[in-house]
RNA sequence: GGGGGCGUAGCUCAGUUGGUUAGAGCGCUGCCCUGUCACGGCAGAGGCCGCGGGUUCGAGUCCCGUCGCUCCCGCCA
């Protein structure tokens, strides 16, 4: 008999019964009648009842076990008494009859409980992260990610592609994010960072012809953190392909992503193909780089039907040529109730308030209210007309302010009907787009309009290669400047740094995978050619010089023969998140960090001592309070 | 760096217009209980109401400050 164990607790079965075996594991649930016993022991694989009493030698220690003591446990399997069967449990046809128990791990009182679902802060979780991760949500989760990280690894290599392992401690790079630094003890005031990501290494890869590179790799951001963006550490799928169109790295990526969120998925429908929405497009229907697509409401352009009309705000706005007013259209949220909690919500996002028109059903010929309408009509009270089916019609100041044939343009144009609502934001788009997109995500979870059971995907294309600093008064790279412009070569090389308007409109071959409105990852066709590099900075106020001197080592490699290529890099940890049904990425991560980016189990970040900080020539000035 | 929410027993929470001795469930300790699987019953321990200041005859409750947690904005090629 092994030391320990000849059994897991989750392989008992009938065929079993009869046999004297030994268990280990934790006391998960302790029920105590005094002369029967039950003690649910528990270990990775599963639960197994123990059940003890006083005929039972191991019965005295039995009575003193709590819960989460490590015990061995020698008995017999038999058969549950009529009635006693746990169709919950896997095991629970059987019973083990213990007839000596062995203490392996004694416990102390538990800062929380391992049994049961109850929620605890996230300060004691993560100061207890072992306790934590014994409970089933958390470790059925971390198991998720490891068989998730298992089929992505197994996909990509039969996609051709090959892992790759690159440095852990490497050069700051100047773009992107803070960048955690690491003091060279050998070379006094010289620092290492930790890649952000292995981005100018995979480029290197590809120079080096290795053809088709991934990694599931750490990357490391000094960055605060989000509900869904861990401070600190996460992981990606990075992956990188030579001679490749945008068309080839969808090819390669869309199929594993979607075969993941397929196997992994729990039946939940997953986008047969990914359609492509060009940047500017998400932004004027959605109001966002990253839309939701279970939520169906698509904004539109309603602009003219406010140009020059009754409703002097939008009109006055709509005299400033780039001004438009949008609207969100609220199927069914046609009620004063709804209307106002949308209201006040825009006035809690820090806007004046939001307006809107309802459409009711219109009045009945002859009905008390038909005669007020008559009576009022014409000064405002209520405006109404024809609809298709039934006579519908437009409420709220705003209706009533524009008249009704611009109301019904509106209407017609969103295709609204009874019941329904419409909110308008109005001013520059640049402006607004992010509460409109903010709106129209409101609108659909208030009126329970996303489909919780679906992913939906998209890839989101077209970026524009550069944007406009307002407060620097130049022209800046808009996402990542190792991008190649979509734009011939020649015609890029001779562009005119002053023609503010061609350069604006100028599309990187970029790309993103939204799921769900959450951005899995970002990807490029790679800008290889370092005379089209120069002058892609140059066009963003950086000299020659600049590039040189943080980007010389692949410059350089470009410069003696890089191939075309390009990639992207989904988020592990997000993709693990989606597929969990968990808000938080810290529900899906084994040692994560809290908000402040502290390891409150570790005790990191920590002093060290003032020979480590002599060795590395440092001193330490901190803030003054 | 900025904004919102929260902070009462080990944990989850309740606590009335400011009014005697601050409660419940889980957990813990002891006793009882031979078929439970969220076992049940009885008894008990456990509180600087985050901290500091103020208003008041009186503060868990109102005001100011501060700290902590959390969510968001900035930031995140």
């Amino acid at each position: 008999m092994h030391r320990y164990r000849s059994h897991t607790c989750g392989a008992l079965r009938e065929g079993d019964i009869g046999d004297t075996i030994r268990l280990s594991g934790w006391c998960h649930r302790i029920r105590d009648h005094g002369g029967v016993l039950f003690i649910d022991l528990r270990d990775h694989y599963g639960l197994t009842q123990v059940v003890a009493d006083p005929d039972s030698p191991a019965f005295k220690l039995a009575e003193k076990l709590r819960a989460e003591w490590v015990v061995r446990v020698d008995g017999k399997v038999r058969r549950r008494p009529e009635g006693t069967v746990n169709p919950d449990l896997p095991t629970g046809q059987v019973e083990v009859y213990a007839a000596e128990i062995e203490v392996l791990g004694p416990a102390a009182e538990l800062p929380m409980p391992v049994f049961g679902e109850q929620d605890y802060p996230e300060e004691i979780r993560l100061k207890y992260r072992f306790l934590d991760l014994r409970r089933e949500k958390l470790h059925s989760n971390i198991m998720l990610r490891g068989r998730v990280i298992d089929s992505i690894r197994a996909r990509m290599k039969a996609a051709g592609f090959f892992e790759f392992q690159t440095p852990i401690l490497t050069a700051s790079s100047p773009e992107g994010a803070r960048d955690f630094l690491v003091p060279s003890r050998l070379h006094p005031g010289k620092f290492y960072a930790l890649p952000q990501a292995p981005q100018q290494f995979k480029q290197l890869i590809m120079v080096a012809g290795f053809d088709r590179y991934f990694q599931i790799a750490p990357c490391f951001r000094d960055e605060d953190a989000r509900a869904d963006r861990s401070p600190g550490e996460f992981y990606q799928l990075d992956l990188e392909m030579s001679f490749a169109t945008q068309d080839d790295v969808f090819n390669a990526v869309e199929p594993v992503i979607r075969g993941v969120f397929e196997e992994f998925g729990k039946g939940k429908a997953v986008t047969p193909k990914f359609p492509m929405i060009p940047y500017a497009e998400a932004i004027a229907k959605y109001g966002t780089d990253k839309p939701d697509l279970r939520n169906p409401l698509v904004m539109q352009d309603v602009s003219e039907a406010f140009r020059g009309g009754g409703f002097k705000i939008f009109a006055r706005i709509l005299e400033e040529p780039s001004a438009h007013v949008w609207a969100i259209p609220a199927p069914g949220g046609g009620s004063r109730a709804f209307c106002d909690r949308m209201n006040s919500w825009a006035q809690g996002e820090g806007q004046p308030g939001l307006g809107y028109i309802m459409f009711g059903e219109g009045t009945e010929p002859g009905s008390a209210r038909e005669s007020l309408v008559k009576a009022f009509g014409k000064v405002g009270l209520d405006v109404d007309y024809e609809g298709e089916a039934k006579r519908v019609s437009g409420r709220g100041p705003l209706a009533n302010n524009i008249g009704h044939e611009r109301t019904e343009i509106i209407r017609k144009q969103l295709n609204l009907r009874a019941g329904d609502a419409v909110f308008f934001v109005a001013g520059k788009p640049k402006d607004f787009y992010k509460f409109a997109g903010a709106a129209r995500t409101k609108v659909g979870e208030e009126l329970n309009l996303i489909d919780k059971d679906r992913f939906e995907f998209c890839w989101i294309v077209d970026f524009p290669m550069f944007e406009w600093n307002e407060e620097e008064k130049k022209i800046d790279f808009s996402h990542n400047p190792f991008s190649m412009p979509n734009y011939p070569v020649e015609d890029f090389l001779a562009l005119d740094s002053n023609d503010k308007d061609t350069l604006l409109s100028i599309m990187a071959i970029q790309y993103d995978i939204v799921c769900n409105g959450i951005e899995l990852s970002s990807g490029a066709i790679r800008n290889h050619r370092p005379e089209v590099m120069k002058k892609a900075f140059a066009i963003a106020g950086y000299p020659e010089q600049v590039l040189k001197e943080k980007f010389g080592g692949m410059l350089h490699a470009f410069e003696l023969g890089a191939p075309p290529h390009g990639g992207i890099a989904p988020g592990i940890d997000r993709i693990v998140m989606l597929l969990a049904g968990e808000e938080n990425l810290r529900e899906v991560v084994l040692f994560p960090m809290n908000q402040r980016a502290e390891d409150l189990l570790m005790g990191a970040p920590s002093e060290v001592t003032a020979k480590q900080l002599r060795e590395l020539s440092i001193r330490v000035d901190l803030p003054k309070k």
